[in-house]
DNA sequence: ACGCATTTGTTCGTATGTATT
DNA sequence: TAATACATACGAACAAATGCG
């Protein structure tokens, strides 16, 4: 149910600001919201599920369908639900070509999105370094999965990622589980490890190849990389994942766009 | 008025789809936003001024106020309106603090947006050059005018940009005027030419510095910089600019969100 | 192949709340 | 305080897409 144990039907009436507190106030469709969100950080509904039809939930929360209706169109808007005419709403996922381009803005040089196959190098479990611990909201030292890939288009190496996983939500990732799992790295962290990815920063440098990572990516030490660090948030802006990739620019970029 | 000179209450049969045709039908309220488009490429609503109240525009086009309602909110989710509560809908402008951080992603190490000044070296009218003409969508050969400028951050020469605008909508551009206008760039272009730009798409690489650049922007040459190509867009998708800049990205980033 | 039930999408109308002038 | 404008909420009806019998 909504917030008012009271009148239901009153319609503005239902979330009075309390006089003495401030900001306490939501509009009800926030209200909705927020309780949908939370069942599905809670796992009530999984990714690719379906989720109770408009009038299923309104009839669940006590509200009009309008104001379920707003309150999933706003979990739509920020790709948490994925609404299908005639059939319904449900949980977006990693498993689809749709997810994937969200989160790897490498296009080819005729805009192309492209297919990496990764390779993976290193998988470890260590002590998280204070840096990283910082941004995982961690405490320095606290166990922390490093994993290191390099992602080949068309046969050429093009990304050296450096991953780094909250310790404690990853318990169990190996080399072996990301080399044999078909699909994308973040379907396998939703459907095994129950960490869904919603949202992400990155931050874009140009740098210069060191003698490792030249060698690695088949360019003259010197070159000109570009480095992306990304942080990765789940549900409730948690940060789970620091990324750092090195992209070869040669033959793709980075698309980005501004509107 | 919509579309139906008959029916102004049935909702649904507003427009029904031509049984031969393919795809000519759309709903109502995307048929007023698009008519709320045309006005304001029109200038009917200039940047920076109050267009009439949902209810006034619900009665212009023979719709109920909840469809206006409709139509503006999805202007205002891409940016060419913006509502303000109790005041009215507004046209969106450059001439506001919110609206630059969306066109400069680049950003100090510390997350703070960056306040540069503008040096321009160069403003010329000039023949356009084939690649820079297919992105414009004119004839090769076509008047441009080529305007090339140092932003300084912090009294440091941090990018280099060489811009690139469509001839006939810049016509007397000149250096002075660049020179004299207080505020950004694309302020005056709304102001001083009537065009608004409202989208762009940008391509990100690493690149290594040129003898040229790297003494412009103080670096050594062969020193990795952010190279950013935008195109930039006005009313219906028509390309009026294309922007290349270097960045230099030792003490800042370009700052990307992903969600 | 057809029609029916379900579900989201669109549209209208109305009332009330909140913010601004 | 009053008027205006956007914001929220409810209810009702029909359209369009889908899936099933």
């Amino acid at each position: 149910m909504a917030i008012p144990p009271s009148a239901s039907s009153a319609a503005g009436s239902a979330a009075a600001p309390a006089p003495g507190a401030g900001a306490t106030f939501s509009p009800l469709y926030q209200q909705i919201k927020r309780l949908l969100t939370r069942s599905l950080q809670e796992g009530e509904w999984k990714p690719g599920e379906l989720i109770p039809s408009e009038i299923e939930l309104a009839a669940r929360y006590k509200v009009s369908q309008g104001t379920v209706r707003k309150a999933i169109d706003a979990l739509a808007a920020e790709n948490l639900l994925v609404r299908r005419q005639g059939r319904g709403t449900f949980v977006a996922t990693h498993h689809e070509a749709r997810a994937q381009f969200r989160f790897l803005r490498l296009v080819s040089e005729n805009g192309a999105p492209v297919h990496p196959e990764s390779r993976f190098l290193d998988c470890k479990r260590v002590r998280a370094p204070s840096d990283i611990a910082r941004q995982l909201e961690l405490k320095a030292g606290d166990a922390v999965v490093v994993v290191r890939r390099l992602l080949l288009i068309e046969e050429r190496p093009t990304i050296l990622d450096e991953i780094w996983l909250h310790g404690a939500l990853f318990k169990g990732l190996t080399a072996e589980r990301l080399a044999e799992y078909k699909g994308p790295m973040y379907g396998l962290f939703e459907s095994e490890f129950g960490v869904r990815m919603i949202q992400a920063t990155e931050k874009l440098r140009a740098v210069a190849a060191d003698a490792d990572t030249a060698h690695l990516l088949a360019v003259a030490p010197g070159a000109p990389l570009l480095s992306v660090e990304r942080v990765s948030l789940t549900y409730g802006d948690r940060p789970v994942e620091v990324r750092r990739g090195l992209y070869v620019t040669f033959r793709h970029y980075y698309e980005n766009e501004l509107g």
